[in-house]
DNA sequence: TAAGAACGTGCGTTATAATGAACAAAAGAT
DNA sequence: ATCTTTTGTTCATTATAACGCACGTTCTTA
């Protein structure tokens, strides 16, 4: 479905509901319905907009599921993981404080 | 524009619109305000179905505006925080953890 | 802990996508 | 040449895409 498709980019980008629809120039409420499968048949310049703002192509939102994501790196973090990254590159933690803390958890894990 | 395309494609597979209409399952009253611009949003499954029947990609019918993508710098997912996060997932770091160190250096940072 | 903002959802309304006739013009057949 | 069938169009109607606003909840900021 569509909706999920939608949703997946969206979180990936860190943007929220509000922000997206804000962005592209729709209806959150239109937004919400889309990503949960409540419609879901949407007009192709609804599907341009929200593509635009998402930076991807048009296929990758209506692409069935199938060849979507078969062997794709990004699939391979789940959902959360994703939103976690967005809001660290938001905030501006830098990839060496990142680092460092990633050593000091491998450590921590030796301990036990 | 779209419609141009549709009947581009239609007439050189020597379908009539009627017939089109009629295999793809839609109103071909439709279908002709289509091909002469005079409704140019349709909906994503008016598309599939007559694209279905053309037996071409929707790209072809939609391609108007293909070259839009050019890749945000910041709300894309950089590569090297992609690898970090691999990292971080291999080496079973939880997701509680992870949540703990932004919030510290959130407000590490906010101090300044 | 309270106030305020931002989040997503529910709902009534509007705009328009999409339909199913019935129509005139053109093509094809007898 | 008339009759028949097929073509694409017009028009009224129905279905639903898309919207704006208000509401309850969940984060923030003080």
């Amino acid at each position: 479905m569509i909706g999920a498709r939608v949703r997946q980019f969206r979180t990936a980008r860190g943007l929220t509901m509000s922000e997206l629809a804000d962005r592209a120039g729709v209806a959150k409420s239109y937004l919400s319905a889309i990503e949960r499968d409540l419609q879901t048949n949407p007009s192709i310049q609804f599907i341009e907009k929200i593509a635009n703002v998402l930076d991807v192509d048009i296929n990758a939102l209506l692409k069935d599921e199938a060849a979507t994501n078969s062997s794709d790196e990004t699939a391979a973090l789940d959902e959360e993981w994703q939103k976690l990254i967005a809001e660290a590159m938001e905030s501006g933690v830098s990839k060496e404080e990142f680092k460092d803390f990633l050593e000091y958890n491998k450590w921590k894990l030796k301990q036990k």
